[in-house]
DNA sequence: AGTCGCCATGGAACCGCTTCCACGGCGCAG
DNA sequence: CTGCGCCGTGGAAGCGGTTCCATGGCGACT
């Protein structure tokens, strides 16, 4: 019963154009004159004519598209760089399109899909390390790649220095007088080889070593990205002998999971342990966590410029790493060891 | 230098057949012999050969892409629900693209566009009651869409029963012993149509009414869904003679602007104002706020099972509509009112 | 007035795949 | 041995646009 779709020959029939004018006047070719212009445009405003969106990328192998690869949709972290990246593209004329990754198996079928350039124009990685070989793939076929929170060499970037970060939470901490501070991170290999944890944690043992201070054994923990599990993690951390007086964790996430064990084992925050954080995500703030900021919001919206100005500019991006600050937030989780901590 | 794209062409090419043959190893179609078959597999292989999804879905007209329209990416609700869809999306043959909207003219955009079948097979309408000639052109067109925190008849919808929703607010409110409660919610003429608060407000003020409690001057308050628009209309709310000792905002978002007023007044939450609000988003839990649980993952989820089916099943969904349960959780930001709460 | 050239336009080819149709070859029944 | 039917296959048409090329008409210049 539907009425069938109007297509660009209808219009031009009902004008009484060929369609190639029609397609001149939908991509506001100089080369149509008034009267026919103005023709087309009553015909397709009279057949409400919407025009293929696919028919016309296929045609011009251009789909005005962004693939936003994002592992771990779960992650407030995740999400907060997405949105960056979907107010950057907003008003711009790409649409969005979602892969989520939640395995490495995951990841790669979804590379291996994206290797033509008519799924996408172009690639935005969120956190995650490409395969090697799918990303020259995808370079060779000329599909525009960035890469936000990760890093690989020939191909534009939106980083922070994790070592950095890592000092920095370490140096808040030492500086406050905590000589025992235990660390809860991720993995370090973990399937995805995400590798942000791992130099966070250089860059807390470096402070560490600098200011004298040892690592004892059992003050570093490894576990998946989760509360739950740096929870389980921190009390076990808590419940041996000479426990740490503070607690680094690499992410707000894992943070909040140490505040909770901490209460658990009937410790108050910071009066028993001062804990610091990565991220600042939303919570953070209600949370009172001291945490290292890293700008998530501002390297989604960051992240899809540089795409967008490759695709404009019809090239491939520079390979430019753009690095983005740290800061240190100090709220209410943190504070000077107490004097009768136990040695 | 980049040796061009690999077409169908060539792997009939090479493996020594017709391009017809090859679509039908692709498709596997029962109409290949095994000798040919294991010939086109190895061409595929051997060219690295991978199908343009664009060119299949313009010639099956069909592009496996589910279309999610989010108002307000910014808001954590909207994302929470957009988890649920993902979620549900993952594992099946579809991907997803986001249409953010902002404003109106966003909304109307979007659906313009999407009104032919080749952009999405299925839409999803995540919390935005559609302009009603949008949504009838596009199942005119024949895409089938799924409302999910919004409703329209002749439209599968996920929804609750926010009426029932503020009514269990209130009944909280009143069984404490609150006799005057206040209200802030979003604007009734919002430029979205949005009812959800309305709603909410009308289950608040029926309890109010039952209970022979009346709803003062200057309680109920109106303002767009933000906390520090919240906190500045919850400011005005507990300055005023007479001030509430309870406030049920109409989203957690709200609420947790309320308690910020709250504490810039000085006052303590539940001591002196008890605070409920609406969703349970995730920073509720630790922000102890008490409120009317939604299950907005789940609404997502569901929302994009229905689709799925619709389109597996080939039709148009049935227009059912699947109404989830709403649940009162009880935190630490209510309590009875002071016995000495000034008359 | 004739010729040249340019502008507006129609139409065909093409983007890469699916699908329909027609055809050749083989097996089987008459 | 001939004919019928079916299976496997090649090839063309089509999906709905864009773009290139050829053409016709007109104005301007000599």
């Amino acid at each position: 019963m539907q009425e069938s779709v109007v297509t660009i020959a209808d219009v031009a029939a009902y004008a009484g154009v060929g369609a190639g004018t029609v397609s001149r006047v939908l991509n506001d070719s100089p080369q149509v004159s008034e009267a026919t212009r103005a023709r087309v445009l009553e015909a397709i405003d009279e057949l409400q004519y919407q025009p293929s969106t696919l028919a016309r990328a296929l045609s011009r192998g251009r789909s005005h598209t962004l693939g936003v690869v994002v592992p771990f949709f779960t992650h407030a972290s995740a999400v907060e760089r997405l949105r960056g990246v979907v107010a950057e593209l907003d008003g711009s004329r790409y649409d969005v399109v979602l892969f989520n990754v939640e395995s490495p198996v995951h990841r790669d079928e979804h590379f291996r899909n994206l290797t033509r350039r008519d799924r996408a124009d172009g690639l935005l990685v969120l956190s995650l390390p490409p395969p090697e070989r799918e990303l020259h793939r995808l370079l060779d076929a000329g599909v525009p790649v960035v890469l936000v929170d990760a890093e690989c060499k020939g191909v534009p970037s939106i980083t922070t220095d994790d070592v950095e970060g890592g000092r920095i939470a370490a140096r808040h901490l030492v500086e406050l007088g905590h000589t025992r501070i235990g660390f809860i991170g991720d993995d370090p290999n973990n399937r995805f080889g995400f590798t942000a944890s791992a130099k966070r944690e250089h860059g807390y043992r470096s402070v560490l070593a600098d200011a004298g201070l040892r690592v004892r054994r059992g003050y570093i923990r490894y576990g998946s990205h989760d509360r739950t599990v740096a929870r389980r993690l921190a009390a076990k951390l808590l419940a041996q002998r000479d426990r740490p007086t503070a607690v680094f964790a690499s992410s707000d996430v894992q943070a909040l999971g140490v505040i909770g064990a901490a209460r658990d084992a009937g410790m108050t925050v910071p009066g028993d342990v001062s804990v610091v954080g990565f991220d600042d995500i939303e919570i953070s703030g209600y949370a009172g966590l001291t945490t290292v900021r890293q700008p998530l919001y501002e390297s989604g919206r960051l992240g899809a410029r540089v795409l967008l100005e490759a695709l404009e500019g019809g090239g491939s991006p520079m390979p430019v790493r753009h690095e983005l600050p740290l800061e240190l937030i100090v709220r209410s989780t943190t504070s000077p060891p107490r004097k009768d901590a136990n040695g």
